[in-house]
DNA sequence: CGTATGACGTGCA
DNA sequence: GTGCACGCCATAC
């Protein structure tokens, strides 16, 4: 069980509504100091099966997207995810 | 096997 | 309040 693997499954566990950050989700995987990993690894593998959108930044930014940042934003108000 | 990268996070100017 | 630079770890090439 590699990290991205560990990292894949807390991303696919987040719960609609709800949103994690790089950090938090890092921190779940096991190796907190590893959330840059995080997003390393949603960019080069953002698998359909991962809600990585739901993925943001701890200060609640949107920080990035695989495809566009636009859509990360519309996925997230759409589900009705909290976005401070 | 070794080097470079990156959707980050925190601190300081 | 905004912007820049540094640090840190696993993945990809």
């Amino acid at each position: 069980m590699s990290f991205k693997e560990r990292v894949f499954a807390v991303v696919r566990g987040i719960p609609r509504g709800r949103t994690l950050s790089y950090k938090e989700v890092a921190r779940r995987a096991g190796n907190k100091k590893a959330y840059r990993v995080v997003g390393n690894i949603l960019n080069r593998n953002c698998d359909p099966e991962i809600p990585c959108h739901r993925v943001i930044r701890a200060d609640r930014s949107i920080g990035g997207y695989n495809r566009d940042v636009k859509e990360k934003i519309k996925l997230l108000k759409k589900e009705g995810t909290i976005l401070v």
